[in-house]
DNA sequence: CGTAGAGTTGACGGGAATCAAAAGTAGTGG
DNA sequence: CCACTACTTTTGATTCCCGTCAACTCTACG
């Protein structure tokens, strides 16, 4: 059964069905152990403080990342330094899945950040000898995929009010009263994450407060008021 | 060696790096011949009409597909049918990896298609005794998500002079002439997989035209003149 | 209190979308 | 072969969304 490496890459979802939104590549928290149980010896914790770069373009990718607290993105950028974030990921997830053996994409630290670094060799070992872990690495590489694939849609053919709302909804706690917790990132970066200017998406969040969709308790800390209007807009 | 599914998804570079641009789906041509001895006699062959579904949004995900002759688009759409085309696929290349059971975009003929369909299972059992092919599947896949992420970069920050000559030098010919041969696409297939309209497609061509950059012999078939200089414009 | 960075707001301009129409191209049938 | 139709592509005029530039507010911190 272990044996196939096709095998993991079709069947994932045998596991786990696909989801939307940010939560693509988090595992579900019934599979969660199995991370615990098969690497928690095996990594080493590091540490790294807000805005600190965690491997640059052109790095060696041989080391896997799962974040134990605060937020990272990727990024990437064009010759003349516009950037674009390609990911947030948050605690729990697993990043730095390459396609070669360098990075193509950098990683930074959007807050303080405690990560668990695993080689890679180290984690192939490891999932040649457990199907689960095996299928849960790939699962999550794939969910990166998939990731992608909606933010083209997305930055392609969403308004800004539709492209902040998708983000609100990424982002908004799944309680009831859909807070957003906190916001790690800055306006700069929500920006750079949708394709827009810090400009357009501050009036766009100062639009959608005068609509009572939201309401913007500080600049980080913004709670949905009407989660149905907003769901709406995402289109 | 071959079993572990990790291995695959971190090695698969020892053999391939990572290459930009529409070659990113396509295996070299040194290890092409590994698809043709070991799943040459399992496919079966399909035809596809030009502008018919291979299969839609929705649809189960139990096929994996080559291309023989032609090419499809995959695309995604947003609830008022605003069309996003997340990829072209051209000869040899292979597409339909999905996460989950069933496919998240659908699949089209752009011009008339020959394609193989393999069972998702038969592949599985291959590649599970075979590491080159489960290796070679899983850098497909992998390179799927490395396009998809350089395409977000394109759709987020790129003008459309930018785009459409990322996109002419994605599809040229390697040849001296860098001729992009006959365009199966229509400009509509263009502007939504660029994130414009068809009017400005037409317009930046007509631009890149009277500045000597391309030549339009007819609207299908385009010649580039100066490839350096449209290289200069990608950023 | 003063400075620096983050965020908001306003005025304005530009690049691409939209609307509209003409020109080119292909296919059909008399 | 040519008229007729249907479609794709190009081109022009106009609009509008978002980017740019600039000033102001707010918060944090020493």
């Amino acid at each position: 059964m272990s044996r196939s490496l096709v095998l993991a890459c079709n069947c994932a979802s045998e596991i786990e069905p696909a989801v939307v939104g940010r939560s693509l590549i988090r595992p579900k928290p019934e599979y969660q152990n199995h991370w615990e149980s098969l690497l928690a010896t095996t990594g080493s914790v590091l540490h790294f403080a807000q805005d600190s770069d965690i491997y640059g373009e052109g790095a060696d990718a041989d080391t896997l990342y799962r974040i134990v607290s605060g937020i990272v993105r990727t990024c990437s950028f064009l010759s003349d330094g516009r950037r674009h974030i390609d990911s947030f990921y948050d605690e729990g997830d697993m990043f730095s899945f390459e396609v070669g053996l360098v990075h193509r994409l950098s990683a930074e630290a959007v807050s303080d950040c405690t990560v668990i670094a695993y080689r890679r060799c180290t984690v192939e070992r490891l999932a040649s000898e457990n199907n689960v872990l095996a299928r849960q690495m790939f699962s999550c590489a794939m969910r990166n995929m998939a990731h992608a694939q909606n933010h083209c849609l997305l930055l392609a053919r969403k308004s800004a009010v539709e492209k902040v709302a998708t983000f609100l909804t990424e982002w908004a706690d799944p309680s009831p009263h859909m807070e957003v917790k906190a916001l790690a990132m800055t306006r700069q970066d929500i920006a750079d994450y949708l394709g827009l200017t810090i400009e357009t998406v501050s009036r766009t969040l100062s639009h959608l407060e005068r609509d009572a969709m939201i309401e913007l308790h500080t600049a980080r800390h913004i709670r949905i008021k009407n989660p149905e209007a907003l769901r709406a807009l995402i289109a």
